[in-house]
Parts: C-alpha cells; structure tokens; sequence
DNA sequence: TGTGACATATAAGTCTGACTTTTTATTCCC
DNA sequence: GGGAATAAAAAGTCAGACTTATATGTCACA
C-alpha cells in the first residue's frame, strides 16, 4: 500500500514520515543530517534527500547552522495523499478519519450536482453499474465486494464533476472507506438505506437532476458522519 | 512571493517546476537528471535533490536506465500550495482559478456554518473587526486595504471550523483574492452587496446561526463564481 | 553594566568522481 | 523467428573535501 517504496531513500521515508506526523518529534525539534544518515546507515546524499522531500510536505524545515526543525501541525500539508496515508496508520486516526469525512461532506454533493451536469454518458453507464454491484454485495457478508463498487462509485462521481481539485479527490475518499470496512467495526453488513440512496443517486445523475443529486449526496455523507458519532462519540 | 527561495536547489526549482505545470514538456516526456545539471550549472546532488521534490508533488516520475519522465496533469498534487502558485502563475491561470473557486464554494459554506459552532470569542471579534476594515476599505479605489482584510476575514472563517483540512485552505483563498485584485480587472471598487454579506456573516457567526451563516457564506461564492463567468464566459 | 563589533564553531549546502544496480535494447545462436 | 546471453545507459549510492551562512560566545569600549 505505501506508495513511497522504491530505492534507499522511500524506505527511509516511510519510517521516518510516519514518526513526524505521529507527533513523535514535538514542533520545534532539531534533527540533524548526520545523525539521521546515522542511523538509517544510509549516505548523507540520501538522507538530503529525505530532508528535501520532507521540506516540502512542510513537515519539516531545514536551516543553515541549525539543522531539521520539526514544524508544528498546522503547517503540514495535509492533503498529500502521502501525509494522509502516514497520519490515517498513526495514532490520531480517528481524528484524522473525522476531518476527512467532514471535508466529504462540504466536496461530494457539489461534486454531484456538477456531475448531473457533465457526467458523460459512459460515466452514468459506470454509475449504474456500481449501484448494481452494491446492490448485489449488500448482504451475506460480502464485505469486500460492496466496499470495491462503493469506491468505485464516489469516484466516478468525482471525476464526472469536471473539476480536478475533485477528482484528486478520490484516493482520499477511497482511503476513508476502505478504512471503515477494515480497521473499523464493520460486523454487519451495510446499512440498506445507504445502498438505495446509492442507487437513486445514479439515477437522478442519469437523468440530470442536480438538485436531487446533491441532496441524495448530502444524506449519504450525513450517514457517514453520523456513523463516526456512533463509533467515537 | 515564491516560497522556495532559499538555496541552490530552490532557484531550479523555482525555474522546473512551473515549466512543467505549464504543460512546456508533454506527459510522457523524458528528461535526463545529468542534462537538466548541466543546463541549470549545477551539481547532480543538487539536480538529484530537485527531481526527488517533484517526484513527491507527483509532476514526474523517477525509473532507472529511463529517465525523469514527466506524469499527465491528472496524476499531479494539485492541492500542494508550490503547485497551485505555479499553475496560477502560467498560462491556465484562468482554468486554474475557477477549479479553485468552485471549490471554494463547495468548502466555504461548511466551513462557515461550522465555525458559527465553534468559533472562540476571540475569533468572533476578529471577524468583525475584518468586517468592519472591508467596510472602511470599500470606497476610494482602496483594493489593497480590501484585500488584506478579506483575505483575513475568510482565513478566520477556515479556522474558526475546527476543522484542519479546511483551515489549510487559507493559503489558496488567499491566492485567489489576491489573484482576483491584482492580475484581473478590477478597476472598480468592490461590490457593496459583497461587503454586506460579509458584516451579516460575521454577525451571524457572532449568534451562533449556522444555518444562515451556511447560507450566506453560499451567497458569497456565488458571487465569485459569476464574477468569474462575466470575465471568462 | 550594558552594548556593539568581532571571532569562532557548527551544521547545512555544494561539488566531484567513482562505483553499483536495475532495466532496456541488442545481438547471437538455435 | 524466438529466446537466452550480453551490452549499454541512466539512475542510485557512497565517501570525502570544501564552502557558506549563521547562531553564539567573547572582548573591548562606553
């Protein structure tokens, strides 16, 4: 799942990205150089590099004379998927998974209604298709597959919206409900009424029903917030 | 302006990045880490050091015996502030800026109707006061002293939400204001219905009316969203 | 005693050159 | 013509020397 991965230099970061974002080191701390290169035994030019990637999630700032300052929370960039897959495996996920769901709640139902507007007939055709296959994996425990059309679903209403600021995103949308069905209590299968406002909505898509669209959308992420109370209240 | 500054690596940065966001090398595009050094007179640990940075802004994609080869725009963070001032400096600058309004009329209202919740004392009175300084601000061909309290009124907004995805959109609202008083036409001073909806916002903070905060704060982006039609039909 | 100029130490920044590793492309043999 | 051996190309890694900015401490002078 960790995208970072290849060559000496991701893997140094995907342990040293999640100990930052976990708060491990507190805003202010002085890392230097050295002493990482230290200890990750790996070479300066790797660890400059590290150093330089961080910098620019703005999770860290390096200065002359001084070394790696850790910078308080409020300046991370938050919305790289990167960020947010090492603070969603970290410790104040559940935080986390509520700014996120929130920050759903303000995109998906204009995302919708645009989509009423400009979704191709394709992406209407791809819609109805997710609905069916909710539907279908909407009891017997098939956790799996549900979960894969719902992605799939909020997706293709991202994209359809026209805007790439939506469409980007997707993998957030996707991280969040995946992270409902896996790590969260999810014994049960899923709530039906969520299933039939997925389907309505496909439908008022297809037929260019903006308002409807965004109103169903409204309620679908009111169920996800409401499920966050439940679970964490 | 330009954030990076600092550093050798920085002024290559500063030259690379926007030339790829302007879309100059098409996707697919291959570029050599030993040839950009040279171009740009500089080390390869420093070249090295750039392309990494980029490579984590998802603009370019590093592989062995291949090259740096430049991604499609939708594979690109769009919401890491380097990349928006970049975009906005090049040639889509207007596409680019109705992306970041609709979005912005899809946050703001929920921000707002949050912040009606849970803004501080503090916070109330610092909306007011922005009020108040666009309201002394609106006449007299003063745009720069609108802008600066705006550009604050709405940052105050964003984090009053509670909410930390939505506070980190201070910086792009603040972009597009500025955007909008210093690039585009804007002659004239402001336009008075605006300045009244932001006093009755800050007011409806104040007494704790989400809902109409919600609904005014829609009003205002409305606006910015025809502003943006009369401009660019 | 306070203040400003100066000296010093420190850690990042930069450059160079050699070597390794991975992956693509070519060649050669069957 | 296809598959295996081979070569080449570019990124990846490392080590060491040197440069530069700057925080901090020192000392003289007021």
């Amino acid at each position: 799942m960790s995208t970072t991965g290849r060559g000496l230099h991701g893997r140094v970061l995907d342990t040293l990205g999640p100990e930052i974002t976990a708060g491990e080191y507190p805003p202010g701390s002085v890392l230097r150089t050295d002493e990482l290169a230290q200890r990750f035994d790996v070479s300066r030019s790797v660890m400059r590099e590290v150093v330089r990637v961080l910098e620019s999630m703005h999770l860290v700032e390096s200065r002359r004379r001084v070394g790696v300052t850790v910078l308080p929370a409020h300046e991370w960039n938050v919305y790289d998927p990167q960020v947010i897959r090492w603070r969603l495996a970290g410790a104040d996920r559940p935080r986390q998974l509520r700014s996120l769901t929130v920050l759903r709640s303000a995109i998906e139902p204009v995302a919708a209604g645009l989509a009423a507007r400009y979704a191709t007939p394709e992406q209407c055709a791809e819609l109805t298709e997710c609905a069916l296959g909710m539907v279908a994996n909407s009891s017997g425990h098939r956790l799996e597959g549900y979960l894969f059309h719902d992605v799939a679903f909020h997706r293709v209403i991202l994209t359809a919206s026209g805007n790439e600021m939506f469409a980007r995103l997707g993998d957030v949308v996707a991280e969040v409900l995946s992270g409902r069905t896996h790590h969260d209590v999810m014994f049960e299968d899923p709530d039906p009424a969520a299933v039939t406002l997925h389907v309505q909505l496909a439908e008022a898509v297809r037929e260019r029903d903006a308002a409807r669209a965004e109103k169903l959308t409204r309620e679908i992420t009111e169920g996800a917030l409401q499920e966050l109370d439940i679970l964490a209240p």
